[in-house]
DNA sequence: TACATTTCTTTACCTATGTTAAGAAGATTG
DNA sequence: CAATCTTCTTAACATAGGTAAAGAAATGTA
């Protein structure tokens, strides 16, 4: 899938769609790669074709996960996007990825010749506030393992496509506590 | 203050503010009063003048709070809103409020007339999605004694307008376990 | 294939927070 | 003012999750 072909069903035109895709550059990164640093400010919008990435915050030797991208999904460091402000976060491939970015400069142009687009963008912004705010309730009103539990129903793939340090630090607890919830869940 | 001088502020033109402040409509509630009620959707959007609001969840005679509100700010179940479905939480007075709301079809009818306002509201899902984010890395990366002290350095009027039991509930926490903890810090 | 590195699990011990229950302090109402 | 209800604190005990360290398993690399 591409970034086209999740516009269009989104339906928004064909002309527009392809003027869209475009501006965006296409790009691969190694796993481990960074595509934003924590301390730049982000200025692009991604779509991941493929592979899977982590928004990632470092600090005395332990690592937060802020959140996950998986394929045929935009990524950004929206905070750090919407205020222009240095970003807090890393975004981070965790595996092979393959990906398309639109600078922010190029985005608002398009919104003066597209501004449907603006539509699109404040659904954007609605998804990911309804993402944070499903966790962050997760977060108060469910025990470590039952958040652990709603997110491999929610999220299958998450078990193949990323490490259980990490699904841990999502979940809010160490690997050692994740490690005892599965041996709990298993007998 | 009421809406006109926060939409002056946000540097829409006198005319759109007018015809927005007369679309919104003045009400009053006693501390308790719902606004929202579980289970309905929120088809408004609130000002609220004066006093203080939480998003609320109940379950098993415990309560949940999602977010307070306090004056000269929007409220509303945005998650119910933008979706369109039933709210999960409920919206209530808890203290002497006095409050505006405009209707979702009113609402619709201003974007066509001032198409500017789409991206007040724009601005505003932004600005609700800084919060919930906020909160979420608080809860992530920080003790509950961290937290509370956070918010009381950023919220200094909670205490004074919020029972403590509901600012537990905000934090994550027991009322029990915030008792301990601001024992912990005055001595 | 062998060695090195990363990830995952286990153990032992510690601490923060939950639960329940009781009483104190404060607020509200007849 | 007394009675009632709500909110806050305290205590005692239970439990989930943190920390540190070690080894096992898996993965990557020379």
């Amino acid at each position: 899938m591409n970034i086209s072909e999740y516009l269009l069903k989104m339906s928004l035109p064909k002309d527009v769609v392809e003027e869209i895709e475009g501006k965006f550059v296409r790009n691969k990164a190694n796993s481990g790669d960074y595509l934003i640093s924590e301390g730049t400010v982000c200025d692009k919008i991604y779509f991941l074709n493929k592979g899977c990435l982590a928004m990632i915050y470092e600090r005395d030797n332990k690592i937060f996960v802020k959140d996950f991208v998986f394929k045929n999904d935009f990524a950004s460091v929206y905070e750090s996007f919407l205020t222009k402000t240095s970003s807090r976060y890393s975004l981070k491939a965790i595996s092979e990825c393959e990906y398309q970015s639109i600078s922010i400069t190029n985005l608002e142009d398009l919104y003066k010749k597209a501004p449907q687009l603006k539509n699109l963008t404040l659904k954007l912004t609605e998804s990911i506030y309804l993402n944070v705010t499903k966790r962050m309730e997760s977060l108060i009103t469910l025990s470590a393992e039952q958040r652990y539990l709603e997110l491999i129903e929610y999220r299958p793939n998450l078990l193949s496509e990323v490490p259980l340090y990490l699904i841990a630090s999502y979940l809010g607890i160490t690997d050692v506590a994740l490690s005892r919830i599965r041996r709990n869940i298993t007998s």
